[in-house]
RNA sequence: GGCGGGUUUGCCAAGUGGGAAGGCGGAGGUCUGCAAAACCUCUAUGAGUCGGUUCGAUUCCGACACCCGCCUCCA
């Protein structure tokens, strides 16, 4: 199985550290608001990543954080005349929600930055005593980016050409160098409540220290996979690796991994632009978790993606045939058929998902065309926890609608076609399609 | 300015130095009392533009055009 490793821009065949153990990590959300559909593409890639190191025999231990003390959200607090707790409370539950309707796999470990004080406050000490960081005039701690010699080898940035924009000029915080970034924020009025005691005085942790100190404490110094949004490489990856590598002396991770971004109907998401969405929004617009997951999951993870409405409806097509076929599917028993044709070998290539997929089409289309081989559906429940859209039901048709089905078709029988049409208009107002194949009629519930 | 990604059929989207997957849509067909549903078949002599290398390039190299991302707390 190979990786595409932002480290070394290159493709890599993929060696956990302690097979078939992998540890991953994937950066969680700020919880001061709900989700949106952007986010939530970065926590699809990372679900399709560790399902299938799953399918492929890895015992995956998936860490995931949840920064739930952070600028936004103390705004939010302040704003909301909420407590801490309160807002992040809520926002961590919608998450976790969300990702439940995405059929997304929730982490083993979800540490938080606020129950996780004492291991940031111990890593933040080490990198003091170390020389890497230092206490400014207002009791923040910084750390010193001129410490770290590697600095910049995951974004390949070099230092001096970091142009310096309008935000390091703005910032309130005294540091040696307009690079250095807190590891440690010293309280003031503004945080109110927002507050732990530490060596350096009254504060709160950084944004990035809380990574590495979370990452390290459930997987090791050194760990296999750490993923997240391209826009996290620089400068929250590069600089947990700088915190974490300073203070263990250790590679703290082997592989990483981001996904590309999503544009809203070629465009940018943003709120002026009315293309931004939440999954709450398309849920309310009558779009099903396992449509938008399609969506999500059927474009390589590290290629820009266009959601658009134009592309969820694709998606309800494309998975209603799939559907169809599974239920026409014979119950499985006796011998698991061969997985699907070149499913395993796109998957193993960096998770092209798009040859995954087409493999799976093809092979609906030659099941339909010659019969599908014995043991397709223990197969397929297999191929299905990767791609995780679940398995339609045999659906019981209840006692009234099978009654309707079978008046109608008596008096198909008995050519009283007015009367045929008139159930049949009946049932399509219950939300039930009736198939006259040359088996006999069919009963089918229609989406929406 | 620095670093990086992209441009494939109506839309979405793969692979590949030697006649371009797959999905959606569209067209035709099978089935049907008629439909619908379902299924089958077909649907890019051409891959942003211009050069080069090669027996041969969409695939390699070089320009150019356009689009996009990151450059200090946005997945």
């Amino acid at each position: 199985m190979k990786f595409f490793n932002t480290l070394t821009r290159t493709t890599e065949e993929f060696v956990p550290a302690n097979p078939p153990h992998v540890g991953l990590y994937t950066c969680g959300p700020t919880v001061y608001n709900y989700a949106h559909i952007g986010n939530l593409r970065a926590f699809m890639f990372e679900d399709v990543l560790r399902r299938y190191l799953e399918y492929r025999g890895y015992q995956v231990r998936h860490v995931m954080n949840i920064t739930d003390v952070e600028d936004k959200i103390i705004r939010t607090v302040r704003e909301s005349g909420k407590s801490l707790k309160e807002v992040t409370e809520f926002y961590t539950q919608e998450f976790l929600r969300d990702l439940a309707t995405l059929n997304i796999k929730s982490a083993h470990v979800l540490p938080r930055a606020t129950e996780s004080i004492p291991a940031i406050i111990e890593l933040i000490s080490k990198l003091v005593e170390n020389n890497h960081a230092y206490v400014g005039e207002d009791g923040s701690v910084y750390y010193s980016i001129r410490s770290f010699k590697d600095y910049g080898k995951l974004s390949h940035f070099k230092l001096d050409e970091l142009q310096a924009t309008g935000r390091v000029q703005h910032d309130e915080y005294t540091r040696e160098s307009a690079s250095d970034f807190a590891l440690w924020k010293s309280w003031d009025e503004a945080d109110g409540d927002v507050k732990w005691a530490s060596p350096w005085g009254l504060g709160r942790p950084g944004w990035h220290i809380e990574c590495s100190a979370m990452s390290m404490q459930h997987l090791g110094a050194s760990f296999d996979l750490h993923c997240g949004g391209e826009d996290l490489i620089f400068p929250h990856h590069e600089d947990e690796i700088a915190q974490s590598e300073a203070a263990t002396g250790k590679p703290f991770v082997r592989y990483w991994l981001h996904n590309a971004h999503l544009l809203v109907e070629g465009k940018k998401m943003s709120k002026s632009a009315g293309n931004f969405f939440t999954l709450r929004d398309l849920l309310a617009k009558g779009w099903t978790g396992r449509e938008i997951r399609y969506v999500l999951l059927s474009t390589h993870y590290r290629k820009q993606l266009d959601f658009t409405f134009d592309g969820l409806q694709a998606a309800r097509s494309a998975l209603q045939r799939l559907d169809e076929f599974l239920l026409k599917l014979p119950d499985a028993a006796g011998p698991i058929c061969p997985v699907i044709a070149g499913f395993e070998a796109a998957m193993d290539d960096d998770l092209n998902i798009s040859a995954a997929l087409a493999a799976v089409f093809e092979f609906i289309r030659e099941s339909n065309k010659n019969g599908a081989p014995p043991g397709a559906l223990a197969m397929w429940q297999r191929v299905d926890t990767v791609l995780g859209f679940g398995i339609p039901g045999k659906a019981s048709v209840p006692a009234e609608i099978q009654a309707l089905v079978d008046e109608r078709q008596a008096a198909r029988k008995a050519k009283n076609f007015k009367r045929s049409d008139e159930i049949r208009d009946q049932l399509a107002q219950a939300g039930w399609v009736i198939e006259d194949t040359p088996q006999g009629p069919r009963a089918k519930r229609v989406a929406g």
